[in-house]
DNA sequence: AACTTGACGAGGG
DNA sequence: CCCCTCGCCAAGT
């Protein structure tokens, strides 16, 4: 099966990040790491792509040196970082966050198998 | 089918 | 702290 074209494998992605709390961030890794199985920080960037039509707060996962990283892409990492410093969230003069006051982890999933993934869509 | 390019990340120098 | 390499895996050419 081909995961970036599979809904259920993109909801995973997306059911997390929609949970990220307003002012805090995650990192592609962090939440490829919870996924665990097939899930990797590369397809999970790849996932965010179509995020911005999914109504997911796209912006608050950045990369794991508290970066935005989508200059490269359609969208300007200016636009990144200042939707983000418009939540709270300060980033230095190169562009970079302290990670260790703003991210955020879902409480309890440290990993997710299947049983907790079905509970963690329930308040 | 080969080769390059990423919204990535860890580790070494 | 910056730079490079490598592992990763899907997409675009």
């Amino acid at each position: 099966m081909n995961p970036a074209n599979d809904k259920a494998y993109r909801e995973r992605v997306y059911e997390i990040v929609r949970r990220i709390p307003r002012g805090r961030v995650m990192t592609y890794g962090q939440i490829a790491g919870i996924l665990g199985e097939g899930y990797t920080p590369r397809t999970v960037g790849y996932v965010m792509h179509a995020a911005e039509t999914e109504g997911v707060p796209w912006q608050r996962v950045i990369n794991s040196q508290g970066k935005c990283s989508t200059g490269r892409m359609t969208i300007p990492v200016n636009l990144q970082q200042s939707m983000l410093e418009q939540e709270g969230v300060e980033f230095d003069a190169r562009g970079k966050c302290d990670l260790s006051k703003y991210e955020w982890w879902p409480e309890g999933f440290e990993r997710l198998n299947d049983e907790q993934f079905s509970l963690f869509g329930q308040e």
